[in-house]
DNA sequence: CTTATGATCCACT
DNA sequence: GTGGATCATAAGT
C-alpha cells in the first residue's frame, strides 16, 4: 500500500495486440480515486482484432463516437457500457488498425476492502474474476474514456510473471461465426481469479 | 421517436 | 448449463 508504482512507458504498448495481450498478464493494473488507491495483477486478457473480427466493435472499420478511441495510438483507455457495467479494454495496433484488448480479470492486490464495499460483497475470489465485475471494484468509469495508461488516475506498471499461460477460444461472442472459435484469449494457468 | 442488439451478471435447475 | 434483467448505443422510421 506504500510502493510507489512507476507506470510503464508508452513503447510497452506499441507491440503487436496477440503479443501485448500476453505481456499484459501479470502486470499491476492501477486505479487511484481520491479517497484511495486499488489495484490488481491482470489474470485474463482477450484480443479484439479489429476490421477482420466479427466480434470487435470494430469489425469492418465501422467507426463511430464510441469505438473512435480505437482508431486513436495504443495504450488508451476504452471504456464501454454493457448491461448496467462498464467494460474496460487497451488500445493497441497504433493509429493504422483498431484493435483493442479486453481487461477480463484480475487478482485483486492493494485496496481490497474498499473492492469488497463497491462490490458489497466479501469473497474476494468473486471481486473482480469478470469484466464487469473488476471495473466496479476498481471504481473505473467511462470518466476513464480517452485517458492514457502510462499515467494517473488509471495506468499499469510491470507486476509479477506468469509461470504459465494458457490460450483458448473467446466468451461471451457466440454469435460471431468463425470468429467466436479464434484463440484470442489469454489467462494466467491455474490463477483462481480468472472468470469461468 | 422507436426498435434491435449485445465483449455481462446473477439466480436457479 | 440456461434464461431473464436491464440500459447505453446505433440505426431505422
Amino acid at each position: 500500500m506504500t510502493n510507489f508504482h512507476t507506470p510503464l512507458s508508452i513503447d510497452f504498448f506499441e507491440k503487436p495486440t496477440l503479443n501485448l495481450a500476453q505481456s499484459l498478464l501479470g502486470c499491476l493494473l492501477v486505479k487511484e480515486t481520491p479517497e484511495s488507491i486499488c489495484s490488481g495483477y491482470i489474470v485474463e486478457t482477450e484480443a479484439y482484432m479489429g476490421p477482420e473480427d466479427r466480434a470487435a466493435h470494430s469489425f469492418g472499420n465501422r467507426r463511430t463516437k464510441r469505438t473512435e478511441i480505437m482508431f486513436g495510438r495504443s495504450g488508451l483507455v476504452y471504456t464501454y457500457q454493457m448491461h448496467t457495467h462498464t467494460l474496460v479494454n487497451v488500445t493497441s495496433g497504433g493509429v493504422d488498425k483498431p484493435e483493442a484488448i479486453l481487461i477480463r480479470a484480475v487478482e485483486p492486490v492493494e485496496g481490497i476492502e474498499r473492492m469488497q464495499q463497491r462490490r458489497s460483497l466479501q469473497d474476494v475470489k468473486k471481486l473482480t474474476n469478470g469484466p464487469g465485475k473488476l471495473t466496479k471494484a476498481l471504481g473505473i468509469t467511462m470518466q476513464d474514456y480517452g485517458s492514457s495508461y502510462t499515467k494517473p488516475p488509471i495506468y499499469i506498471t510491470s507486476g509479477i510473471i506468469p509461470e504459465h499461460i494458457s490460450i483458448g477460444p473467446r466468451i461471451g461472442i457466440g454469435n460471431s461465426g468463425e470468429a467466436k472459435d479464434y484463440p484470442w484469449r489469454f489467462w494466467i494457468t491455474g490463477n483462481s481469479y480468472v472468470s469461468k
